[in-house]
DNA sequence: ACCAATTAGTAATTCGTTTTAGTTACAGAT
DNA sequence: ATCTGTAACTAAAACGAATTACTAATTGGT
């Protein structure tokens, strides 16, 4: 009564099926399909197994394959926050698309901060034998990741562990506020603030240094005054930036530990009366395409290197021999400073 | 000489090594694993599988599992460039977490709009056997996806098909559009005005409509001068909003179709010396928390429920039966206001 | 005419599970 | 003493590919 002849219920065609139809074994099959040069196969015979494979829509299945040669084309990528936040997509993409380039594929997923949700995810991701795995996080921070992590290459990105027991991609925090001072003084400004973060954690430290340090570089006074720290949000920016310029001795270009900081910045040095960058530059920290290049003027700003860390987290984890482990080195990425218009 | 006993290499223990250790046969240690009750096992035997496991780290591969059972436990997500922008990273979350709730994994690739990667991701997801697959866009537009894509359950998201032949879960841009007018209207504003997209697009359409029907609903007039059009970035909408603000019979609100401009028209409003929201009232879209949140005041803004379309989406995936297809239903999901200090 | 080499394939095993269909041992009933 | 029933397992066949180790037929050299 039914018109289709199922082989075998409605499965998707197998090897097999190729095989009876093109009139060859499965063995022929596979030796066609991966191009397998051991094997002499005329290339009738390959012609006609093609013709089978596109009749049947057929094509492989990828689990039969991982099992059999023990390789999973799988990355697995842990994260706190990172997929929720805007601040590190990129990182993903950057992540993705590097295992793209060997055909792998990432399987993601977000814990929200949640260390059970963690466990578990890392359970599912080594049940799926993934041959690396990043573990990301939102903030650049010291992290305790689960005993497990040790069973698979891992790489962290945006933090490390106490020991540097794990290699670890991480901004390098103190270039980018060396970077971020450096093009102030390189337009002449001479009294720079800095509004650092005010919660403490590696970014507050790296970028102080390197604000002290390219001070330091172009033989220009640390005033200590003209450091100021305060919660990394506009409001609170918006306030220390008031006070700022109502210095007798007013600073003439601001270093904002971050761009939702400038915003704070800009909106108090415009309600003064100020112009930017004319009366006083800025400088942001993120690269926050929606906050810096929708202020006005577009904000000049530090970018962190999300894309970059993503990628070489990968390649990193490509570049490994089987079975050999990472070194535990520390991978500090470069922050480019990203020019608009604000200094 | 080597102090380690190899059973076969190293490779990971499997089902054999426990049942060895533990001296059952591999079917016993599958039937303890799996808790299967149509066959008995004695709680001692139980006990000296666990035990074996747990010596010997063991667990499930994943490949041979899904193999045997003919069920990926997968996902795939195909999206343009949703991924890289903080618009619409929630919709990922939305995913995983449901995905997760039901012991799955998600597949995640990014095209970065290219069609050719668009094509070799569907393969690769195809390969892999997803049990289902979401199709998300970072826009709100009509789309031409792969032929293939009918060879797997599909869910569109923030997307449509000419046809409507693919069920799509979007955003109810009228009903968010009518939202925002309607609370504007709610705090007494008469003459609200609107700057929308220039760019032709359904939300443009949308949001207008909803706009219109408000008004209409509350007996107001529409006003075709209190409706402009622009480029969406802070820029233009900021000088639109001048214009506005010029007029003799000034708008006392404005509802901004995206919260850059609504970025652009804080600029505005604060430059002629106008408070917010005392003078103007301004309501955005979108929720971009960065913006939405770092203005001053806090910008009051219409969400696009991107969490909850990535959820709605995976759990129509997951409410299938086997082998069966979705309707093509256009699924529109409400986008709720976000109340803040601008009106 | 015979051996070696080459060409063109195939059979059978394996990867690590799930699952169906048994098997064995013993207790209790007759 | 035998039969039935249950408890406690196990053997073996999938799943869909990759891979090793063959075989059969042809060609070429002498």
């Amino acid at each position: 009564m039914s018109d289709q002849p199922h082989p075998k219920r409605n499965r998707p065609p197998s090897m097999h099926d190729v095989a009876r139809l093109a009139g060859v074994s499965q063995t022929t099959v596979s030796f066609v399909v991966n191009n397998v040069t051991s094997v002499a196969i005329s290339q009738e015979t390959r012609d006609r197994v093609w013709a089978a494979i596109h009749a049947l829509g057929w094509r492989p299945n990828a689990m039969a394959r991982s099992l059999r040669t023990r390789h999973s084309q799988t990355l697995g990528l842990i994260s706190d926050e990172v997929v929720t936040s805007p601040y590190a997509v990129r990182m993903i993409l950057g992540a993705q698309e590097a295992a793209w380039a060997n055909r792998q594929m990432l399987l993601v997923v977000n814990t929200s901060g949640r260390s059970d949700i963690e466990q578990t995810a890392l359970q599912f991701m080594l049940e799926r034998r993934v041959e690396g795995l990043i573990y990301a996080t939102m903030y650049h921070h010291e992290v305790t990741p689960p005993a497990d992590l040790k069973l698979v290459s891992t790489v962290l990105v945006n933090c490390f562990v106490a020991d540097r027991s794990l290699p670890a991609i991480i901004p390098d925090e103190v270039q980018g506020g060396y970077t971020a001072t450096e093009a102030l003084i390189r337009r002449g400004h001479r009294r720079i603030a800095f509004i650092n973060e005010i919660i403490p954690m590696p970014a507050l430290f790296g970028r102080l240094e390197g604000y002290q340090r390219a001070l330091a570089d172009y033989g220009l006074p640390v005033d200590p005054t003209l450091v100021r720290s305060c919660h990394s949000n506009a409001r609170d920016a918006f306030t220390v930036t008031r006070e700022l310029l109502e210095y007798t001795e007013r600073p003439t270009a601001i270093f904002c530990f971050n761009d939702k900081m400038a915003m704070g910045a800009y909106d108090a040095i415009k309600r003064m009366g100020l112009r930017i960058p004319q009366d006083v530059a800025v400088v942001g920290f993120d690269n926050l395409e929606l906050i810096a290049a929708q202020l006005y003027p577009p904000l000049t700003t530090v970018a962190l290197p999300h894309y970059e860390m993503g990628r070489r987290a990968v390649e990193l984890l490509q570049s490994l021999p089987t079975g050999e482990s990472l070194p535990p080195i520390q991978h500090y990425i470069p922050c480019p400073l990203i020019e608009r218009a604000s200094l």
